[in-house]
DNA sequence: GGATCTTTCTTAGGCTGCTTTATTAAGCAT
DNA sequence: ATGCTTAATAAAGCAGCCTAAGAAAGATCC
């Protein structure tokens, strides 16, 4: 690494110490240029910066190893805080976390159901503001708050473009309103891009290189990160793994969704005989298919084939997703895993342990995420820590103009 | 972009400034800072440094807008050279290409056959060395020699892993032992990355960004470019678009390679009573394709008819594949398409338009490789350009340690 | 307990690739 | 010809990295 120069892209070499001390601090600055491969002068102003702006404090002393021991930084978790908002149908969840990614506070309200775009916009503006309050948290503390909305959006206009259940939000500028509203930066993004992003900020990724976070609400969708940068694609559409084709049970080709999300095992278990024993209501699709889970966990066979059917399928989905990206790391997330997360955490892990082209070559870390109900929401919190203070982008695109 | 930075990491700018002149020029240099966002001043010295190496050539004016017309630049194809190595089992394919990717030359030996690796490695040296002369190419203007291969690779050491061909190869360092044979350098990777690279380098991608190039040669792979940058994943086994699950005939599950692949269709023919019409030998798998492709091209309803099978579940997993990375173009390239390749596009093309997730949001641009048989070849000669004029890698891993 | 060694961390000065500002060059318009 | 517009270069400055050198703080040896 002698006399050749160590460049990172546009000053994100301040974001990657400021990665580096959140995952294996405390760390000491010469420990940080040799992991960068920058050299301890560098590293010392960047540190130096890092201090200043409040975002990391000196810890205490290192164990000599025959001089003088390293001064220690690490995190000041409560120096910054950001807001994740996800927007359900039938709830609004808000969560505020640390610089750590630490959750510290929680709070959910009724979902948008039929309420007008701009007054939501100042229903959310005043609840997010409430809770903050709530939470003594000073506002220019604040880095700013995340969207999270499933399906297909518009990010460049921060817009919504098409939603089952938030059909009245098309193409409404939601992320600009409500910034406005606040006095706060305001990102949008989906739900399983978020979600993998918050696994990223937790730290939980460490040296990860192509990780998924599959994401199971309403539909099925993957966040794709390489090296900690979100996979977009051409449209920002990568990671569609409803989409992918699975194999119905009368031959035909239909796509995962249909079969394995949990709509459509709720559908299978009404037409069943058994469907009144489980007490479905038809009301809530994540609360009939939570009934279920729960029956299966319990030792009801049939409900345990249902889970089990979908879980095969997902693996099967998955499967793919992990040969063609070449996973080493997969996370579990969503609603949709709340009970019956370890049957389908297993389904996948035998699946690749036994089919991963790769295999052979190195293992898939497949985990369920600490927190599947509200990972969307901590990850859009994320997602603004990582925009405002380590931002990232991939390729060379966004440089060229046209 | 006033008063902002505008930086590519590590010197990249001189590589993406190359890349727009080879694939828009002749260009202005103004043109050239608009497009890239530098201003006209660092264009001016960018631009001087290019001419000083020789690889560009200022070629006249242009049209006046006002005022002064610009000096035109593009390319000088002729200053540099590369070549590409295909090794395969029936034969060695050598091409060598000028910096525009065109082909200057071409050669072909007997394949690998039984030879022990270091008698072959000097054979390949002496022959490439025989083409350059015959070319009247001098070695100094030779960039270095590309070997492409089939399957797994170990990248990190230049060696094959292991080919079903290629068995006495596995774990030969033949990309340095070839290096120092030749006294060039020597890059070594798969055939479906080294096409797409090829595509890229051509100019055939201009404008796009999530691009795969299908590979169907022994079996099926991708490789895919974001921003004309490879996408490797964790161990560089991205793109395994053979290992994607296919529905089979008796509704169990497959890998789409056999199904899809020329040696599947080939093993299917010959369960057919029509077999021996072909005329198939069941010596060369690639010999027999043509041959059920060509009948199915002549009007055979039962060669078409295979032919369309394994385009039919081809198509699916493109689909999948287009669906999961969102792209925006696909190249079809290696000896599987050599007939019937626009049977395979019209099916893709197909199959994308109806039923592409983001197909409201941009449409995929589904084209033959202009030569198929020496895709993977002259994209072998790709890599060496791009890794010594325009080195890019993706992401930030390759700069932090462990 | 002091001298010396080892390791950590900072300071100083320099290079590179970019920026901004200013100047020269070369055409068009009147 | 005179000015106006656009293209290209020149000059000076800044930022992020580097190397080199030194200061700080403990470990080790006698």
């Amino acid at each position: 690494m002698v006399g050749h120069r160590v460049s990172f892209a546009g000053g994100t070499s301040r974001g990657v110490v400021l990665d580096l001390i959140r995952t294996r601090g405390p760390i000491s600055r010469v420990a940080l240029a040799e992991l960068t491969g920058l050299t301890q002068a560098t590293m010392s102003t960047v540190v130096r910066q890092l201090l200043d702006e409040g975002l990391i404090l000196e810890t205490g002393r290192g164990e000599s190893t025959g001089g003088k021991p390293p001064v220690m930084v690490d995190i000041d978790p409560y120096s910054r805080f950001a807001v994740g908002v996800q927007l359900g149908r039938e709830s609004i969840t808000y969560v505020a976390i640390d610089l750590s990614g630490a959750i510290v506070g929680r709070t959910r309200t009724p979902g948008v159901g039929s309420t007008e775009p701009a007054e939501m916009v100042g229903r959310l503006a005043a609840e997010i503001d409430r809770t903050l309050a709530g939470l003594d948290i000073a506002k220019r503390s604040v880095l700013g708050v995340g969207v999270v909305a499933p399906g297909p959006l518009d990010l460049a206009h921060g817009a919504i473009l098409r939603s089952p259940h938030l059909s009245a939000w098309s193409n409404v500028p939601i992320r600009d309103m409500l910034s406005t509203a606040l006095g706060l930066p305001v990102l949008l993004d989906n739900d399983a891009t978020a979600a993998a992003i918050g696994d990223f900020w937790s730290g939980r990724l460490d040296g990860v290189t192509a990780h998924a976070t599959v994401y199971m609400g309403t539909g099925i969708g993957a966040g794709i990160l390489i090296d900690g940068i979100v996979f977009r694609g051409a449209s920002s559409n990568a990671g569609e793994l409803g989409q992918v084709l699975a194999a119905a049970d009368d031959g035909g080709p239909v796509v995962l969704e249909d079969v394995a999300a949990p709509s459509a095992v709720v559908e299978r278990a009404r037409s069943t005989a058994s469907c009144a024993r489980w007490g479905l209501t038809g009301l809530d699709e994540f609360d009939d298919f939570r009934r279920i889970a729960l029956a299966a966990a319990h030792g009801d066979a049939e409900a345990g084939a249902l889970i089990e059917f979908s879980a095969g399928h997902l693996a099967a989905g998955v499967l793919t997703l992990a040969n063609l990206f070449d996973l080493d790391s997969i996370t579990l997330a969503g609603p949709g895993f709340g009970v019956a997360g370890p049957t389908y955490v297993t389904a996948i892990s035998r699946r690749l342990e036994t089919d991963l082209f790769a295999r052979m070559r190195h293992g898939v870390r497949v985990r369920l995420s600490p927190d599947v109900a509200n990972a969307a929401a901590i990850g859009g919190a994320a997602l603004v820590m990582q925009h405002e203070l380590a931002p990232r982008t991939m390729g060379l695109s966004s440089l060229v103009a046209r």
